[in-house]
DNA sequence: GCAAAAGTGTTAGGATTACACCCATGT
DNA sequence: ACATGGGTGTAATCCTAACACTTTTGC
């Protein structure tokens, strides 16, 4: 879309074997939610539905494709953005990590042998909420909040915790909040950030105390225009000055 | 060896494609050290030898088996030890993760198919120095000091330096060195074993204060014996009222 | 003038750093 | 008696937590 590095066409063969699912996490200021797509299988014969529930975004990997390059294949189909944060957290490859009844016929109906086993490499992503289509192979995709997750098909549910877990460790020892916000932003967008991911609620003045230790938080010479309250001073994140300073991170640990 | 569970015998087919690989740290109050296998191709002709450098220790996992067991397969064929703390830190399978001459030559020679990429998922492992046999898969089997390894074989060097810093980051926020303890340890053991594994120098006194706040550290009425100074008190790792008073971390940050 | 969010300071308690000497034991 | 590591306290600085009112803008 707006980036300029061409995305590679793939015209190799797909591993049956190894796939990557991105367990992408989108941030509103509201809350924090996580993409989900519609699965519905519906009777071939009768027409009827047989279940419709929800997965996680994900894809087998092309044989020639690094992991990484996959996961941004995935994101990419669903946003159309490049250089979007990506992060491999943990690989998931238990034996019978696919034995409920719905997955394999999901599977069996999908081309695929449901006795085999199929090891995952899970991502998570981070963006803003808006920037994502409302369709991706065909199926209905939706942003829930994280606190409404449940139900997920095949081993879904544990990747989608465990890439929570994960992400909120990240965010206390990196920073991973900048990706949301825009070049220019408030104290208060930035304490929000905070907040809603990692699901706390922060003293604004102490919050305040500890980002001005912060060299790398520039204030700016810029307020807010346009809203209906006394407008607040912009500040950036320099990210050359965070990596000289970089003792002192951003440690929010409870 | 010492463990009750008896260690599953292996039946099944080998995934050719799929591989864990061990990064086995050692500490022994010196020092840190990494588990290496000596690798040495021979000409077959001639007798020559082609070359001779290290690996880390992995293995291909079978179809039934979970990611986690064929990591603890490893280590079991290493030690005969069952219950070694060992994490998932990182899975790894750029296309090209193999491409040296070397590397491609001892994959030929071992029945595998060099242009077949493999994935492998990292793992990492500590244990106390002793209690490892000096052969595995009829390969010498050598400790080497973290900070004196280069020029491994494969991308094993890679992997190494990700576990080391995961090891080490693990170490800043999880009770994980009381694995490398006796039952009953002194607070100098306890330091040294910080300072070795992360690479700092820690002040005794800030040390025993900081430790003196989390009360999962026990003090003993018992004294260490037979040493040529002043017997040190003992202590031991109350793992469950640490999980009680979870919030006060080893916070070794520095 | 009202609503809405921005911005600001103090105090008390706890944590961190830097630093040097005496103690108990085995040989 | 000596070598070895064990064990202890203080002062200065910094960080954290709790807490409430004034300011600036758009409407």
């Amino acid at each position: 879309m707006n980036s300029s590095i061409e995305q590679k066409t793939r015209v190799g063969v797909l591993n049956d074997y190894l796939s990557v699912d991105c367990v992408i996490f989108g941030f509103d200021f509201n809350q924090l939610n996580v993409l989900l797509v519609d699965r519905v299988m519906v009777d071939e014969l009768t027409g009827k539905e047989l279940f419709n529930d929800l997965t996680l975004t994900g894809n087998h990997i092309y044989e020639d494709e690094d992991l990484d390059e996959a996961a941004a294949r995935v994101l990419f189909d669903l946003t159309g953005l490049q250089d979007i944060y990506l992060e491999q957290f943990k690989t998931f490859g238990a034996p019978d990590r696919i034995k409920r009844e719905n997955d394999r016929a999901w599977l069996a109906a999908n081309g695929r042998d449901p006795d085999k086993r199929i090891v995952t490499v899970g991502y998570y992503s981070l963006l803003a909420t808006d920037k994502v289509t409302l369709e991706w192979k065909g199926r209905n995709v939706r942003w829930t909040p994280v606190a409404g997750v449940r139900d997920l098909a095949f081993d879904h549910m544990d990747i989608f915790q465990e890439a929570l877990v994960a992400l909120r460790k990240k965010l206390l020892r990196e920073p991973i909040g900048f990706e949301l916000l825009p070049e220019k932003f408030t104290l208060s967008q930035l304490q929000r950030l905070y907040e809603v991911i990692l699901g706390v609620e922060l003293d604004k003045r102490n919050f305040r105390k500890k980002v001005a230790r912060m060299k790398y938080l520039v204030p700016l010479d810029e307020k807010q225009k346009g809203v209906a309250h006394k407008p607040a001073r912009l500040y950036n994140f320099d990210r050359d000055l965070y990596e000289l300073n970089r003792k002192e991170l951003l440690d929010f640990a409870i």
